[in-house]
DNA sequence: CGGACATTTGACAAGCTTCAAGAGAAGTGG
DNA sequence: CCACTTCTCTTGAAGCTTGTCAAATGTCCG
């Protein structure tokens, strides 16, 4: 009861000097002032609880948020409920810039986890491009990127078959969380694990296949000796021929802008 | 042959003043002074004559364009040569910026017909926020813009069945149009027409479905008397049924930046 | 007329969804 | 502490949507 409804272990220091996702290296450093801008620009940080709504799906305006921590998606729904999973949100994604741009077809963001968020205003965005450009930069960057994985993620749905999919899907949240320092080694350093604080429903809205589906597919993944679920992390057994059922292609990391 | 691979019909004005886009009213008004700055930034005009290449999906690098008449689409292929389109590229859409910002995770941009386009320096970018902030501000603005529509194209080829594919596209690229005044009205008034320079199997390629499927389900929706195409154009004669079937909603229609 | 290409159609197979129901885990309240 | 609810995962069976194979028709163009 008591550690219930608390703050999250995890959530955004007063200070972005002290920001733990700085220290990753999976971020592009920045100058002292740069960091002293950023964080005069963050209007707030704020917890959401698992399951909780962070952008409602059809409420325009609102706010920038970036996730310092925990699991988010973005999602779009049809009028009859059916929902698609547009991608998954992890620390330093910047989230709700379509907000603020697009014709009105929004998007809903939930958060998966407790998630901790940085807090930027939406009507200061104009005033970040005036006056620190380089920021303005780092936004488009970020906005792009997002639209790169969104892009494949298209690819997926249209051209991959269940197999694929969810194979690509394991392969590529298992990237990012490494990426981002959340593999966790195993003891003999042969092996690592992720955090997996997705389920079956998740799986199945994201990849456009049923629940049912979904299940029968990762049974026979797992059987193959592929992965393993359990205790809510995601162990990959067997990259190589994950990587060869989905057709992945690990790209060179670079370092990522963060807001 | 005096009339093939000569410049298209529309191709860009020396002068951005005489840009037959910005006279439609769908795009944002700007200043004479901006638009001095964009047409130094721009470094040529070029053409693709239908079918050709105007960013291959493996080359990192190359240029920003901004279509300025024709069709063209953005896609990623998987090695197997399966390939999804990612979205189709109207006048006054800019593109190539994911290949500026990207991790290698490339696409490719193909002319379904002639197209002309305006080309911008891909290392100009930087300048143009420094010393342009309003314009930078617009870049995200349509790089925010792009993925929505990328989201949608997800929705659909994650949520719906074929017909409702077929229905969304269709309404989708007739609003499209209809938005940069290249719809063709009838002369009773009271219908109209698109260009429609894509095949079926272009259509089956965005829509995650076979050819076969896909001309099955166009047959469905012709003999339902819900649209036509003929002598390369698309003809709807249902809208309201579309829609329904689509569950497509009309967004109110900002103007939007052009560059 | 011949060749390349897009569209159309039918038959069959396969992949995926739906329906139904049981098992296990975790939280809730008496 | 235990019954009860709820949620997730699991499995089987049946049916429908979609894909694959094959071939015919039509059209454009040299």
């Amino acid at each position: 009861m008591a550690t219930k409804n608390t703050t999250p272990a995890s959530s955004c220091p007063p200070h972005c000097r002290d920001c733990r996702l700085r220290q990753t290296g999976a971020f592009t450093p920045v100058e002292p002032a740069t960091l002293q801008f950023i964080e005069k620009f963050r209007s707030d940080t704020t917890a959401v609880a698992a399951g909780g709504t962070i952008i409602h799906e059809q409420q325009p305006g609102g706010k920038l948020f970036t996730i310092y921590a925990g699991w988010a998606f973005r999602y779009k729904s049809l009028s009859d409920g059916r929902r698609q999973i547009l991608n998954f949100l992890l620390p330093g994604d910047l989230v709700g810039l379509q907000q603020e741009f697009s014709d009105g077809a929004m998007h809903g963001i939930e958060a998966v986890t407790d998630v901790s968020l940085c807090v930027f205003p939406r009507d200061g965005l104009w005033a970040l491009f005036r006056e620190h450009p380089a920021l303005g930069y780092d936004v488009t960057w970020l906005s792009a990127r997002a639209e790169g994985v969104v892009d494949d993620h298209l690819l997926t749905t249209g051209q991959r078959n269940a197999t694929e999919r969810v194979a690509m899907l394991l392969m590529h949240l298992y990237r990012r969380l490494e990426r981002l320092g959340l593999e966790q080694r195993d003891a003999d350093g042969k092996g690592g694990s992720i955090d997996w604080p997705i389920n079956q429903q998740h799986i199945a809205d994201t990849l456009g296949l049923s629940l049912v589906h979904t299940n029968k597919t990762l049974r026979r993944l797992r059987h193959l000796g592929l992965h393993e679920i359990r205790d809510g992390r995601l162990r990959l057994l067997n990259t190589r021929a994950l990587e060869r059922i989905a057709d992945y292609y690990d790209m060179p990391r670079r370092k990522v802008p963060l807001l």
